[in-house]
DNA sequence: TAATACGCTACGAATTAAATAGCAAGAGGT
DNA sequence: ACCTCTTGCTATTTAATTCGTAGCGTATTA
């Protein structure tokens, strides 16, 4: 498996550059929805699956192989979680929460 | 086509949560990447193609739809461009930028 | 002992992306 | 008119990723 991370050449990405080695890794399909779901604390394999809406098990076990590779989400005693550079990721995009509500908004009423 | 947009489902969101539709849509390969690199401004196809590593045609030409079909991104005189939800998303993700940096360094270095 | 929850793995099918070639339209020069 | 170049994009084939489902081995609880 071909991990993301910076410095190194990545899927879409012959530069290393760390930004898009970034991007790489959570531009993967529910990448940035497992950052989401375990701000809100640690969880079970199967808890996390639920709360992404029933993704698979490949793809989950895939992404959490990554996201710890890439030190984002480790492992403890109640489950999965962030680490602190994870939690310095969420708190990065934790505002597109907010954004993404006055999106949907205008996305339905275009002349606001 | 199906395409990303907040308050119908999407590919992996059953629920249309706006946070989900946006995430469907960023978690794809290159959907950041076209973000950052037209926020240096405006550019023709070819250009983006060239800034995003050689990325294909058909891969750039689908994200190039679903962004502009999300508001994010227009095709002006100078080609395409962010619109103006397209610079606020990227000024919520601008700090990614100096942040993959340190994560950078911490994966290399993590005893820092 | 049975039942349950757990973290996964296997595998075929479906979807998505990559790689490459090339086309049609427009601009510019000769 | 003709050639050349750039531009935006489509087509086609092939490779990689993701999905959906089934189920295994272990641990805990009843």
């Amino acid at each position: 498996m071909r991990y993301a991370r910076p410095g190194q050449p990545v899927r879409g990405s012959k530069t290393g550059k760390p930004i898009m080695a970034l991007f790489d890794l959570l531009g993967r399909n529910w990448a940035l929805g497992i950052i989401w779901q375990l701000s809100a604390g640690a969880m079970t394999f199967r808890a996390l699956q639920e709360r992404c809406e029933g993704v698979s098990p490949s793809v989950l076990n895939t992404r959490i192989k990554e996201l710890t590779a890439s030190g984002l989400i480790t492992r403890g005693e109640a489950g999965y979680c962030l680490t602190e550079m994870g939690e310095e990721l969420f708190a990065l995009i934790r505002p597109l929460g907010a954004w993404s509500m006055d999106w949907a908004a205008r996305l339905d009423a275009p002349d606001a």
